[in-house]
DNA sequence: CTGTTAGCGCTTTCAT
DNA sequence: ATGAAAGCGCTAACAG
């Protein structure tokens, strides 16, 4: 019963065995009878619709012989409870937040800021009762509608472009509805830190004392081309977010003395550890080579100090490097980031997104300095 | 405009500065306007409710000439598409899945496993054009009500314990539902890997050469009591997940020699790296310490890995280490592991949810050997 | 405390 | 290609 198979060499995984094939089973269809309705309650019971309906929202008006009849009624048919579709129709009202989670399907769940995001919309949809639905995005034509036909009472939408088609139907929807970090679209909510003064706080950090500073961006628009670029143009880029931290890294290299197109910008396609890790080679690898170099993330600025590391470069002397978010790995590799609470904010839009009037906040921020910059 | 404060000392974080407060903006209320109905649109238009119904939902089954009329209609209503809650009562389907992600409310978004699980159901979900609705779950009496409440046309339960309520609520549901890792409930069906299986052959590596083995485990029930203990009561654990986990470790211990109760058992409140660290530093610091360690999770064992490197001992000779999932830690640290897929079993999960007839499945998993083990 | 009426907004018949 | 009728299952509003 022992299973393994090949031998140890080094750390990454040797051999795989798969043991056991995938096998499907069959069971039982489930209870096939129709529907059972309150109507029919109701007349089991031998009483009105209406009290059958008090029975399970307003329990308190019902004698309690009535009630009891009514439950076992319920029993006896396998009475499931008010059907909550039907029960949406009539009150106007799903009690369940939609979440728009960005133009790539698995973001959602393989960020860890945008968990934390979730989790902050989940504190408080429990604590209000409110279900809250996931609307996977594609990037494709089939999203728009996915929008359109979510049975919720307010939309959340996490940070995405200027032309995103989303956003016009989301806004359609007539729905209190929220964004998170950027665009600002009319009638909309927004939640978002002061993204260009954070981003020029922790660039001043970052490019203190550089001679050749560099970033490290996310994509400038949906395309998510790869680019090194000297400087950037900044007024082009989709991603609000992004544009406002290009911004604020284009006014800390000024103060520093670096005029922007002398700012090496790194454009990754995806917030990704790995990616940032092979273009920070890439710039390293340079005749002359950056000498600080500002992430737009902690993953990102993790992949850049492995390529430093694996360089010979030496933190912050030879290559000072800053993140964004102050995740977990930016304690363990001592970089110096932007903090800001994303669960926070995420409870932010949900609150927001159910409240009948949208309302709009600016998040706090803050820099958490270590050692991986040279001030 | 430079931010920061205190001085660099080691890694952690030496001080935070709220840079600015929580700001907070009324906007314009939403379009207060009545909510518009297809029979608004319709009368508009000139045609029939039916005809602007079909425009909406068959488009070719209308001409052309009353498709724009009603299009125009619709524009200068500014109707927002049929509704969908009335849309699901007619329709008889919601088009959405809902996800009861286990008894603590953020470990849906904290856990990286089960957010890959997570995944595997969006995948699925954009794939059908369904949504997803998670129904956050805190433990306390609102859980089951919030299931009951829920518009969706299936469910996917993941792992919990036996006794857990909200496994009768949807079972009373009366709609195709599926349970992840368990327990098996009479009309669910249930996706799992076979854990006693695989249990067994990560603690044949595990225990091979140890003369006292111990194991790392989730909790045993519901209160998610700590304790560590010379074996355990397996029929008592309510978690059949654990349970069966156990199980299969107490035969590897007794296919290498040890008898169960000489096992020592260290019950975790929480799957979480911290915490196995200091129950870990706990054993390592016994008179007689385990010399093999086997973890519910790579999460566990990086905790264990941590504990015995900072007393001093050498993996695996003087304590051999396993996980399960085989996570990224798991690559990064060597460790020997159990791996699955939980993205194919959410996508499994979400496959039977969808579908009429429950089914169940038994999910391929395998050993990853690496150098954290004797053999 | 209980019941009657009305209708939430839509789409499935079935006719024309 | 279009329309009339019927009703999905439930609950707000108002009697009694």
């Amino acid at each position: 019963m022992i299973i393994w198979c090949g031998e140890p060499t080094d750390v990454r995984p040797i051999c795989v065995t798969i043991h056991n094939a995938a096998r499907l089973t069959l069971m039982e269809s489930s209870t096939g009878s129709e529907r059972v309705t309150l109507a029919q309650v109701a007349e089991r019971a031998g009483v009105s619709v209406m009290t059958a309906s008090y029975t399970y929202n307003r329990p308190n008006r019902v004698s309690d012989q009535a009630r009891s009849k009514v439950l076992a009624a319920a029993a006896e048919l396998g009475y499931p409870g008010p059907d909550p579709s039907a029960r949406s129709l009539r009150r106007g009202s799903t009690r369940t937040l939609g979440v728009v989670m960005g133009e790539h399907l698995s973001y959602a769940f393989e960020d860890p800021e945008a968990t934390s995001f979730l989790a902050g919309i989940a504190d408080v949809c429990a604590d209000r009762g409110y279900g809250m639905t996931i609307l996977p995005i594609t990037g494709g034509s089939a999203d728009v509608p996915r929008v359109t036909d979510a049975a919720v009472d307010g939309f959340i939408v996490w940070t995405t472009s200027d032309d995103d088609p989303i956003l016009a139907a989301v806004q359609a929807m007539k729905r209190p509805a929220v964004v998170h970090g950027g665009p600002a679209v009319n009638g909309m909510g927004l939640v978002s830190i002061d993204n260009r003064a954070a981003a020029r706080a922790v660039g001043s950090l970052a490019f203190a004392g550089a001679q050749r500073p560099a970033v490290v961006s996310f994509p400038l628009s949906r395309d998510r081309t790869s680019t090194i670029e000297g400087g950037a143009d900044i007024t082009a880029v989709r991603f609000p977010v992004t544009r406002e931290r290009l911004e604020g890294y284009r006014q800390a290299a000024e103060d520093t003395g670096t005029a922007w197109h002398d700012v090496i910008v790194a454009v990754c396609a995806r917030n990704d550890a790995a990616e940032a890790e092979r273009i920070a080679a890439t710039l390293l690898a340079f005749d002359e080579p950056p000498d600080a170099i500002a992430a737009m993330s902690d993953q990102q600025a993790a992949g850049v100090v492995r390529a430093a590391r694996a360089a010979g470069r030496v933190i912050p002397d030879d290559v000072a490097v800053t993140g964004w978010d102050d995740a977990a790995v930016a304690r363990q590799l001592g970089l110096t980031t932007v903090a800001q609470s994303l669960r926070d904010q995420g409870a932010a839009c949900a609150l927001a997104a159910l409240g009948h009037e949208p309302n709009s906040q600016t998040a706090p921020w803050s820099i958490v300095r270590r050692d991986s910059t040279r001030v």
